[in-house]
RNA sequence: GGGGAAGUGGCGGAAUGGCAGACGCAGCCGCCUCAAAAGCGGCCGAGGCAACUCAUGUGGGUUCGACUCCCACCUUCCCCA
């Protein structure tokens, strides 16, 4: 008998929820809520996710970013955690003894602002928020190690924040410097140059502003060729995701030289990857903020020096976004001049916006005939434009239309004209490193990780600022330099020299959150050590991670800043093996509900809560990794997921019968084709469920497909043949296949059909080559590639007798209306082709 | 402007060179029921009485055979400038 309405858990269930029930009674199938709810609770206590640091078994670290804090999760969340689950629990499975962690990203403005407007500390709400948020990750029946949950904003955490920063402070890899940085008005703090989005803040989109500020830095660049170099071992990984990031480096070859600047025992160096235009060169491209332009202010004439100074303070708060795209490329001429290196000629120096201090060193040639935006500039200020690059096969120069920025053949370049750009380009090289003026040299777009912010809610950086010493860093048996509460900052901020003991200044900077994101996957493996942020051998036994799955939003923040990070740590011994953290990279889709991104402000938001109540967990988790593919991004909907309930109850009706105290059934055994089909289904899903694992394509929605076509096997099995000896083999391996995915059901079904251990400590059932393969198949014969018959013939069926049974059909003969057989093609097993004119 | 991904029934999707639309949602019909719900069974791209024909954004190409590979274009999304 299905649940009904006297059952005990029932009547529970509908005092609790009046509207859980009711759709409990609709699909009259069983009561999700109370089996949830069980086995939660069973597998909590039982300790069956616990990872062992000495399991003799093969190891498998399955990993999900880890979620802020922000008060609540949504369907959105449950993709990605449902999906982690469903590999980590199938590597269980399949043998492996797996690592699969939860934490929290605790640290961050958002939490501070929300303090802020309800008036509250940051950490009350982030521990309420924790609070909740782990109560739904719990509910949503993942397989987590509860034992090492991390939240970066504990003490215990962030004191290893400091530890490492310290380490890369005595590398000479963390260092303060005074520089012109991106300000958000509204988040009131300094951003990453990865933090800005078209020219906007990534968590608030406020325009960004420039800023000259004194900032901590990590030295992010000394590591750029290995970040770059290395992503080609990273083949686990999204294309292009690899691509992001190359680009993102930016790194290009060229010549750094230096013009002199006439009457004035100085020079500007520039960068450029097209030294073979230097002889085009018409100008000299400064920025406002250089260095040099300080020297020059003493030789101009005094009316050039006034308009200097009012064009530079008009730049002085403008984007990077706004100079380089918004903005016209404006400039001033300085009235001074510089000499090309080798042709001598004076070229004048302009200060202009579309040249950034950060960049290239903050001076370029401009090269009208051969580069866009210097094209743009002459012909605005009417500075001389000359080719010195001609196409190829082409004649000679004429007036441009635009920049013709290919290489070709040099003219007008002295004694290397009619050489091509490539060879140019190593000749003019070798001239200028001949005569001092230059050397070959690579330029990197990636900038220095600007890790400060002006914020409360984050690590302290430990370092004091002492009148004696200067900057002094905290040293670690001072560690952790505890976060005050906010109404205690001022006494916070006095402190004494670590060194001299003298009056001394805390730096009052926190750091950027992305730091503790940086490392967290290895403070996992040894989530109590108050000694280390971790021991190296946990890193050898547990490292790299096999397998993380996140959004596509942190391509070049999180994952580039954390493979900077672990190859510090390799190159410190602190990790072994390869010196990359994540072997492979999977990126889930967004959740979207009427085509829209959910969010509380547009009301769309699709809760844990509310769907475990109506539909249960199982259901929603087969239905997120149903609806699409997990790379694609889906769409929410309320009808969509009562396919998946109506499955489970069909499940749960199909195994009934077979419940311990229900075996009654005659046993009637009898092999027929139908059974032969319904035992082959069972691989079916297993080998599906395999195959989509092992190659990390994870479209288990096809794998879901097949188990629908298995559950309309068993239902129609159990009434056409009740008691077959296939029914109950089916019956028996259903809980093992869907316990990656509905892990609640299955293991309910499981201890019903009598087993006292748990479903998810069993092994995947290994798909039956044999079981798989058919005796009888459909050969479809084409003639002309068109399908002119579907004739049933043995598995193996040789090509001599597939032309004969083809040619026996009289559909087929119809179409060949006597026609020549000029050829045939045969695929085994599957199709004849047979051309015909 | 450059680069990348995608485009298949009313909807989500399946098929990676070999039967287009698996599986599900919605819809329609039937059984069960006093009735409804649930459940069970069936139908479900378009045209045609049918044999068949057309159909995977558009137009070409390669191939015995193309949703799948190549070229061009259109549209949408993402990244970079």
């Amino acid at each position: 008998m299905p649940a009904n309405h006297a059952s005990p858990a029932c009547r529970q269930g509908w005092r609790r929820n009046r509207r859980a029930c009711t759709m409990l009674h609709m699909a009259e199938g069983y009561d999700f809520a109370a089996i949830e709810s069980k086995w939660q609770a069973r597998w909590e206590r039982d300790g069956i996710y616990r990872a062992l640091d000495d399991s003799d078994k093969p190891k498998y670290y399955a990993m999900e970013m880890l979620p802020y804090p922000s008060g609540d999760l949504h369907v959105g969340h449950a993709k990605n955690y449902t999906l982690g689950d469903a590999v980590a629990r199938m590597q269980r499975m399949l043998g492996y003894h797996v690592l699969h962690p939860m934490g929290w990203d605790a640290f961050g403005l958002p939490a501070e602002n929300a303090a802020i407007a309800r008036g509250v500390d940051p950490a009350a709400w982030t521990a309420e928020n924790i609070l909740n948020m782990r109560r739904q990750i719990k509910l949503m029946g993942t397989s987590y190690d509860w034992s090492r949950e991390i939240a970066t904003c504990e003490p215990e955490y962030y004191r290893w924040n400091q530890w490492l920063f310290l380490r890369l402070y005595g590398h000479g890899l963390a260092y303060k410097r005074e520089a012109p940085v991106n300000w958000c008005p509204f988040d009131q703090t300094v951003l990453a140059n990865e933090q800005v989005i078209d020219g906007r803040c990534w968590r608030c989109e406020s325009l960004v502003e420039r800023r000259l500020l004194s900032q901590w830095f990590l030295r992010i660049t000394a590591y750029a060729d290995r970040l770059l170099d290395d992503l080609a071992k990273l083949t686990g990984w999204p294309e292009r995701t690899r691509t992001m990031q190359r680009n993102w480096i930016g790194r290009s070859e060229g010549v750094q030289f230096s013009f002199a600047i006439e009457s004035l025992d100085d020079a500007i160096d520039v960068f450029t990857t097209r030294i073979d235009t230097l002889f085009g060169a018409t100008f000299l491209a400064v920025a406002p903020e250089h260095p040099v332009v300080q020297s020059l202010l003493r030789i101009v004439p005094r009316d050039r020096a006034a308009e200097i100074a009012s064009f530079t303070e008009n730049l002085k708060s403008k984007s990077e976004l706004e100079r380089t795209s918004l903005m016209e490329k404006e400039g001033v001429f300085t009235g001074a001049y510089a000499i090309n290196p080798l042709s001598h000629e004076r070229i004048p120096i302009w200060l202009t916006n579309y040249v950034l201090a950060e960049y290239g060193g903050g001076a370029v040639m401009g090269v009208p005939a051969h580069d866009e935006r210097d094209f743009d500039f002459a012909r605005k200020h009417g500075l001389p434009i000359v080719q010195v690059v001609v196409p190829r096969e082409g004649a000679r120069p004429e007036p441009l239309e635009r920049a013709f920025v290919e290489d070709g053949r040099l003219v007008a370049s002295d004694d290397f004209s009619e050489m091509p750009s490539e060879r140019a380009r190593e000749a003019i090289a070798q001239r200028l490193a001949a005569t001092g003026a230059g050397r070959k040299s690579v330029n990197y777009k990636l900038r220095d990780w600007l890790i400060s912010r002006q914020r409360y809610w984050g690590t302290p950086i430990p370092i004091v600022y002492c009148t004696a010493c200067g900057e002094v860093p905290v040293p670690d048996d001072q560690l952790p330099v505890l976060l005050p509460l906010r109404s205690r900052l001022a006494e916070f901020l006095e402190t004494a020299c670590p060194k001299c003991g003298g009056p001394a200044r805390r730096e009052s900077d926190t750091m950027d959150t992305f730091f503790e994101s940086s490392w967290y996957y290895l403070r996992y493996l040894d989530p109590h050590n108050d000694g280390a942020p971790w021991a190296p051998e946990r890193a050898r036994r547990w490292m790299n991670v096999d397998q993380y799955i996140g959004g596509a939003e942190h391509t070049v923040l999180h994952l580039l800043y954390s493979r900077f990070f672990y190859k510090f740590f390799h190159d410190r011994g602190w990790v072994s093996g390869a010196d990359e953290p994540f072997q492979h990279l999977f990126h889930q889709g967004l959740v979207l509900r009427d085509s829209e991104k959910m969010s509380k402000s547009r009301g769309n938001v699709v809760g844990i809560d509310e769907t475990a109540e109506r539909s249960g967990i199982d259901a929603m988790r087969l239905f997120l990794l149903y609806v699409t593919p997990p790379e694609e991004t889906s769409n929410w909907t309320d009808d969509g997921i009562t396919g998946r309930v109506r499955l489970l109850n069909r499940m749960w009706r199909a195994c009934e019968p077979y419940f311990e105290g229900n075996r009654s059934e005659p046993q009637r055994a009898e092999s027929n084709a139908a059974d032969k089909a319904l035992i082959r289904a069972v691989h079916v899903v297993a080998k599906s469920a395999l195959d989509e694992t092992i190659s990390r394509r994870f479209h288990y929605n096809t794998t879901i497909a097949k188990l629908d076509e298995l559950v309309n096997a068993m239902t129609a099995a159990a009434s056409a043949r009740p008691g077959s000896p296939a029914l109950r083999y089916a019956v028996e391996k259903l809980p093992i296949l869907v316990a990656p995915f509905a892990p609640h059901i299955a293991e309910e079904i499981w201890e019903r059909l009598g087993h006292a251990t748990s479903v998810h400590l069993e092994r995947y059932v290994e798909p039956d080559e044999a079981a798989l393969t058919t005796e009888e198949i459909t050969l479809v014969v084409q003639v002309n590639g068109k399908v002119r018959a579907r004739i049933s013939a043995p598995a193996g069926v040789t090509e001599k007798q597939a032309l004969e049974l083809a040619l026996d059909d009289s559909n087929v003969r119809v179409h060949l209306g006597g026609k020549e057989i000029r050829k045939h093609v045969y695929v085994q097993d599957k199709l004849l082709n047979l051309v015909a004119a």
